[in-house]
Parts: C-alpha cells; structure tokens; sequence
RNA sequence: UGGCCUAUGGUGUAACUGGCAACACGUCUGGUUUUGGUCCAGAAGAGUCUAGGUUCGAUCCCUAGUAGGCCAACCA
C-alpha cells in the first residue's frame, strides 16, 4: 500500500501528543465555502484531515464557511456532501460558520468595547489607499480613534440594515505598520444585500473569513486547523482573534498549512473552472474531463484510486506539480482488479472464417476477470463471420509485429486460433474483409494439446452477426500546457487541447447489454470504460477512463 | 526594495531531528502471460540550489547568497 512515514503535520500531532495534548481533544474539520464545486486538490484537504481523524481516533466536522452569501448556493452545499459521501468518508457533525453569527457578532461588541475594533466610514478604495504596501507602512484612517460608544452605535445600526453596503465596515483594531498587511486593522464586518442560504434576510452584516475561521475553530474546539500554504500570512491574525475570545481552559485550535495539490494538465482555481462551465469549452461540472470531484466520477475514476492517489502524492510544504501518469496509474491499478472484461471493437475489419459453415455458431464460455477468481464468467457468441480491430491487421508489417497479418496466425482471445489467408481490398486500396480459416482444436479451454499452442498475438474480436453497438466517449487532456494554472482566465483559449473529447461507435459483445450507468468495464486490450448516464434503452454510452498501458504503442511512436 | 515560506533523480515524497540518499510514478532491459494488460526480475537516473562555517562526520545545525512561492479583496 501506500507508505507509512510520517507526514509533517502527523509529526506535529505526535509531538504534542507527547507534550500531553490529550488524544480524547483532537478534533479536525473540512472547511469548504459552498460557492463551487469540490475538485481533486479538494480530495486532497478531504483525504488529509478524514484520514488523521481515522489514524487519531478523533472528531471531524465538515463545516461550511457560508460568510459571503454572494456566491453561495444551497445546490453547492448539497453536491459538496454527496461528494465526501462518495469518497467513503462521513463525518461527525455538519456545521456552518452562518450558525455562528450571532456570537460573532457578541465578541465583535465585545472587542469594540475593548477598544479593539472600531467603525471605519470610509470607502472601500480610500481604506484600501491607508493600507501601505509590502514596503511601506499604512497611515491610520480618520476614524481609527472614533468614540467606542459611536462605534457601538453605528455597528448595531450596521446590523438593524440601517446602512448600505460601503457605507461602515467594523475593523479591527491591530496595527497599521505591521510587516503583515493582514494585521493592518482588518476589516471583519462588511454590510451586504444579498440573501444568504441559510440566514436568508436575518443577517445583513456578514463577517468576514479571518474574523470567522479561527473563531469557528474555537467554538467547535477544532484542535488541528489544517489549511492550504497561502493561508500562512493570516496565522498572525488567527492567533490575533484567538488572543481576544480564548478560554484558557479550553482547546486553543492551532493553525498549520501544507502545500496545495497541483495535477499537471489542469487547473484548480474555481473561477478558472467556472469559466470554463459558463464559457461552455466544457458541457457542465460534471463533464469528464473536469478536475471536480463529479467530473472525476462520471469519468470512471473511483474514490480508491482517488484516495490512493492523494495518499501517494503526499503532504508537504513545497510547491508542487503531480504528474497526471500517478493518477492514471492509480486508477488502472484499482480498476483491474475490480473490473470485468468485455470486448469491443472500436474500428471493424470482417474477417469471415472459410472453413466454417454459414450461419454457424457457437457460443463460448469466456471468463470475467483473470485477476478475480470470483468474478466468474459470461458467454460469447462466435459466428462465421467477426469484427476485429482494424489495426490488428497489416498488410505489410514491421518486423515485432505480433498481430494479424496474410500467413501468420493469432487467437481470437477465448475462442480459436485463426490464420489470414487473403485480404480482399477496396479500389483505395483498403481493407474491406479477410479470409481466414479456423483450428478446430485450438478452441480456449478444450485442454487439447491445440488449445494449449503459443501463437505470439491474441486479439479481442466480437461477431458481426450478433453485437450491439455502442457509443463510445474519449477524452484528452483539456489543455495542452503542462501547467495551465500558471495562465490567466482570458488566455485560457489560446492552451485549449482542441481534441479533448472525440466520439465513436464501438461493435460490443452482447453481454455488455446489460450494464448500468455507472458500472464500468475492462474493454479488453483497450482500457478502462463507464457507463454514462447519458445512456438510453436503445444506445449504451461509455466514457473511456483511461487506456490501458501500452508498450507497443510507447515504441511505435 | 518589507515580512513569511520553500529548495533532494524527469515528477512526487522519504531519510530514526548529524553516520556517505530510499520508496513510488515515469523511462529502459529481460522473463511470464490466451489482454503488447497484470505479474516477476533487473537497470539507468540525484550526491541533496550556491558559498562559507560548526563537526571525526551534514540532506539534516549556523551564516550569507541565489531561485521560486505567498501577502496590499468590504473573497475564502
């Protein structure tokens, strides 16, 4: 399995386990906004803390961090828990920043009473102008030393909407020269009209992510606040709040950043994937070739190839770019043992066998899965007359070819050897049909010495007299830059992967009939295939997961 | 011209907080195989950003550089 060294954030639980943390009060959280889809550098934070919880022992909240209600829906705070849910994690409460709000807004009095926060009345821009920069320290505003009774009044006006958004912000009262321009007095109330999900019109001042986070934290005795590394430059004000509400006795959450997951080939930033939903490159959320969790689902990835993937992958502190050849080795080596075989062909030759009579059949016992005792197997019919891949025949092959080609000989996989005798050409010179003849005694499976004979190339073939046709989804990489996050929103277009997504018909072995959306398959020799839910009674539709490793391809290329 | 973080094979992560760098993916051989899949065996590939220092000994500690990242939203 996956590696049992420590991580650096399991170190840090070690070390104040022996410092006498006691394991009874470690407690982790998720923390999503619900303003978009979760996607796989999400799998990540979500693999992370569901995983320490399970190793600790310990309580895990989901917690969803609803304080800009502009953009947040309840349809995101649906699809986010059906997605934990189907990575096989479930947790121990589900909590809201939003049930929070009204002790935020009671130590928010408190901390204007303290003389720690104040009422600013300014713009927007001119508060953003006092900031400084990076180089230079910010300038107080006007109303930095504004009467705390003022303040007061004002933020319960604030809160009883008897002002407009822009008019006051509650800011916190910190320190304008500080190096970290967090703590250059924050603003943690804003006025906002919009209607939140879950307060609907109750609240219109809405407190903002660093006022919220850690406070959340502490009311839900979070012990280990694990968060991405951009996050590291707002610990100071994490603390900062924590400083002013804290309870000795009680756990003090502790914040800790690792880096964030980047797949190669994609991107994870949600306005760059909403973009790309609105703009309509892509067909919605869900479509195949999304990074999202539903995307990554529709396209037959399975939550233990997930999971195995992130494990793999690791938590550090550097930046990083993870190929995308781990999560496909993930999801072939999960997949393979779980998946049934099936054979399709993409793109039919007929090969008629001479030395059957017609309207001959036979119908063949082949098995399921060879990695699955278990697995079973299902019946094939073979007729005189059968499709194969047209490129597993060459008129004139190259030396290591081991497929079909006019004097050699291959086996049909699970039924007969079978030798080309005549190919038979189009005035294009194309191959429109092959002439075979069959061994009667190298049927699969009869134990005679025929069935046992080595021929260098097997092939997955389907009757041309009875089959049903499929349709078949491929899809690519959605952008041909290596590290498409690095472009910005507007200069997407121009690394788009044209081709990444094409559509074929596939000749599928009558078997195949009966699968569900959702299920998925080994198409033998050819790679991985779910069934959509785009599929109807009459057409089986199938996303293709991922190909199967392919040494010959790798060379020929 | 500020603060913070990071720096190990192509990629990602390790190395018992000082004892001459390991694992996985990928690549390349060979074997097995009724999937050119799987499986098995093996190989190549870094001497740990640079320069100093401490030490018998440094990927690990110190100093100074260099490179990359993050921070100036009434977003999270």
């Amino acid at each position: 399995m996956v590696k049992e060294s420590k991580n650096f954030i399991e170190i840090i639980i070690d070390q104040d386990l022996e410092q006498g943390f006691d394991p009874a009060d470690l407690c982790f959280r998720f923390p999503p906004e619900p303003n978009g889809y979760l996607h796989v550098g999400h799998v990540k934070a979500i693999v992370l803390n569901f995983e320490l919880a399970k190793k600790y022992k310990a309580k895990i909240n989901l917690r969803f961090d609803d304080t800009n209600p502009e953009n947040e829906d309840q349809k995101y705070i649906d699809a986010i828990k059906e997605n934990i849910s189907w990575l096989g994690y479930s947790w121990d409460k589900e909590c809201y920043a939003s049930d929070y709000f009204q002790q935020l807004y009671d130590w928010s009095v408190q901390l204007i009473s303290e003389d720690k926060a104040y009422v600013d009345s300014q713009s927007s821009e001119e508060i953003a102008n006092q900031k400084g920069t990076p180089t230079e320290p910010g300038k107080n505003s006007p109303y930095r030393d504004r009467p705390t009774h003022e303040s007061l009044s004002i933020f319960n006006d604030m809160k009883n909407g008897k002002s407009s958004p822009g008019q006051h912000v509650l800011r916190a009262k910190v320190d304008m020269s500080s190096p970290n321009m967090l703590m250059r007095d924050p603003v943690i109330y804003r006025v906002l009209d919009a209607s939140h999900p879950r307060t609907k019109t109750d609240w219109v001042i809405f407190p903002m992510y660093d006022w919220t986070h850690g406070e959340s934290d502490y009311i839900e005795q979070v012990s280990h606040s694990l968060c991405t590394l951009e996050f590291k430059p707002h610990r100071d004000l994490y603390n900062w709040f924590l400083d002013q509400v804290v309870d000795p006795k009680k756990i003090r959450p502790k914040q800790r950043e690792f880096a964030r997951l980047n797949l190669s080939h994609t991107i994870t930033s949600k306005r760059k994937l909403l973009f790309l939903v609105e703009s309509k490159i892509v067909e919605g959320w869900d479509d195949p070739r999304m990074p999202t969790i539903s995307g990554l689902k529709r396209r037959g990835y399975s939550p233990e190839a997930l999971k195995n993937f992130v494990k793999s992958a690791g938590v550090a502190k550097r930046d990083n770019i993870i190929e995308m050849s781990l999560l496909e080795f993930c999801v072939r080596e999960d997949l393979n043992k779980k998946c049934n075989r099936m054979m399709v062909v993409q793109e039919p030759v007929k090969i008629t066998i001479t030395n059957l009579e017609n309207g001959y059949n036979e119908t063949l016992v082949v098995e399921n899965n060879p990695e699955d005792p278990n697995a079973g197997s299902r019946e094939m019919l073979f007729t005189k007359t059968i499709l194969i891949e047209r490129s597993d025949f060459m008129i004139d092959p190259p030396k290591k070819f081991f497929r079909l080609s006019v004097g050699n000989e291959v086996r049909l996989k699970g039924a007969y050897i079978i030798k080309a005798n005549e190919v038979l050409l189009n005035e294009n010179q194309a191959v429109t049909e092959i002439l075979c003849t069959y061994d009667p005694k190298s049927k699969s499976g009869s134990g005679s010495e025929e069935s046992k004979r080595k021929v260098k190339g097997t092939l997955h073939w389907v009757s041309s007299e009875k089959n049903t046709k499929v349709t078949i989804r491929e899809y690519d990489r959605l952008f041909a830059h290596p590290s498409p996050g690095q472009f910005p929103t507007d200069k997407l277009h121009s690394i788009l992967n044209k081709d990444s997504m094409s559509v074929h018909t596939g000749h599928a072995e009558l078997a195949l009939s009966k699968s569900k959306p959702g299920d998925s398959f080994q198409f033998q020799r050819k790679g991985y295939y779910i069934a959509d839910k785009d599929s109807s009674e009459e057409l089986l539709v199938f996303n293709k997961t991922v190909s199967l490793r392919d040494n010959w391809k790798n060379k020929h290329k």
